[in-house]
DNA sequence: CGTGCCAGGTGCCTT
DNA sequence: AAGGCACTTGGCACG
């Protein structure tokens, strides 16, 4: 049996559990009335309720109600586990230390505990994510803009790596910001910091550009950028439902190695066109008054 | 009984289980050996492996490995959670719509089914937030400035909600901007377009000063700062090491001015507050509401 | 280890 | 609902 369980136990019978399970390793989870104190980076206390305590092999411990995503309270990962019963009553603490941080749980009863043998693949993939967006416009720099030569990626300077680094047909250096969701005003500001680090940097003559690739913009965010001549294209994250409108759509289906020319396989119904003001993918946003 | 468990069901008794736990609104977890596939903002798979699934009544569907605090799949709340057999096997659904996502977790072998009626406070009061650093300020504004007067706070601008607004002894505005943590650039960012909203707003000849209180800052963010003009001032947050007592004593530490650029406009000895000649005062951030 | 930044961030609150 | 932001943010990658 990999998953060994006592309900209504004594809190010593609890804490004889306890101990074996952490000798083993186990994932345990306690459910039972208890209070939950916490002190270390801030400082938090709840009173007597029934909740479920659970405590990883890995020093986790996250202490869940019935609502919410977050647990109420918990103890990252390197923490200790301690358990005690004082006053007869059955206590798991857990401490971390750089932060001093210290969580106590303490049972008025416990109604069950278990503990479980947990193995398995950890390996997750997730797709979708920032970086996937910056190798689809790898592949596609055009979606920025037509001409568009990416240099670099992850760019050092001293505001700190930029997203996408190139230059347009003029010569002119480009600085790309990519968000892979609708981005507010700090995002325009770190947009900001990173022109005004390229242009300190390589101090050409040549102005620096700016542009923020994201699937939208807040109204703040845009008037920010248009103080600062920043740009605005945008572009829908890859592998999202849905088309925005006057928004690229950018599909990863070549992850294959194979790297099967579909450059005339535009979807866009709109010209590819003369380079003359295309407003559809392109916005400056001093112009763009919405 | 408040908590059910059942071991090693058959995926029919699993599902009847299930969905009696569906009905009475109960916490339930599972644990057994399952695939997990997420797809909505993001996409993932996870292989074959023994996990535990938490689904709580308000439609949070969380899936835990061993290790790590955050869940390596989940749903939030609102989900609606669907279960089934296909194929003769367990099949937990979580669906939301807005954006649509979906968590499907296939169980090849349910070792364990719990069902356990939580209840009980949930009221948390956490001490040593933003807010309990501004209170603590405002008791003692002489920490950021001596002379300064807090005049609002939350004071709402073109770029958001101001932290601490007030005047300094030369009646110059004072834009304050609170962290509790060290910061890094944005925070300095952030600062910047709040001095540079009042400045349009209030359209003064008086220059906006800003002043970024935290307990430390960043290289770049000092350099940032230095760019702008804007200041800094170190202080601990309130925390309440060395007392697990009920009443969280706030020591808000007194640190040196530290301005930034050298146009600093009041450098050195009399920033230090001790005009006021005060023993370090305990601040009360929050009043004794339970 | 600190620094910086993304995240399927989550949660809270105001407009 | 959208916007703006704090958070015991968590987690990762890099110098």
């Amino acid at each position: 049996m990999t998953a060994t369980t006592v309900h209504e136990p004594t809190h010593r019978e609890a804490l004889w559990e306890l101990e074996d399970a952490f000798e083993r390793g186990d994932l345990i989870t306690i459910f039972g009335r208890c209070t939950v104190e916490y002190d270390g980076r801030a400082a938090s206390s709840l009173g007597l309720g029934r909740r479920l305590l659970l405590l990883k092999p890995d020093g986790t411990a996250l202490v869940h109600t019935d609502e919410k995503q977050k647990p109420v309270n918990w103890q990252p990962p390197g923490s200790e586990h301690h358990a005690a019963v004082r006053d007869g009553r059955l206590r798991v603490r857990s401490v971390r230390t750089s932060p001093d941080e210290t969580l106590d749980v303490h049972f008025e009863t416990v109604e069950q505990l278990s503990a479980m043998a947990v193995s398995g693949r950890r390996d997750l993939s997730v797709t979708g994510s920032e970086a996937d967006l910056r190798n689809a416009l790898l592949d596609r720099p055009a979606v920025i803009e037509s001409g568009f030569e990416p240099l670099a990626t992850e760019r050092p300077t001293d505001a700190g790596p930029i997203d996408l680094f190139g230059r347009d047909t003029d010569g002119r250096p480009v600085v790309v910001e990519l968000k892979r969701r609708r981005v507010g005003p700090s995002a325009a500001s770190q947009l900001q910091r990173y022109v005004a680090a390229i242009e300190r940097e390589d101090g050409d003559d040549a102005a620096v550009r700016g542009i923020l690739v994201a699937p939208s913009v807040t109204d703040r965010a845009r008037r920010l950028l248009a103080e600062h001549g920043l740009e605005f294209v945008a572009v829908e994250p890859p592998s999202s439902t849905g088309d925005a409108g006057g928004s690229t759509t950018l599909d990863t289906e070549l992850s294959q190695t194979d790297a099967v020319d579909d450059s005339a396989h535009d979807p866009a119904g709109d010209a590819t066109g003369d380079d003359d003001g295309e407003p559809a993918r392109t916005l400056s946003a001093d112009e763009e008054s919405h």
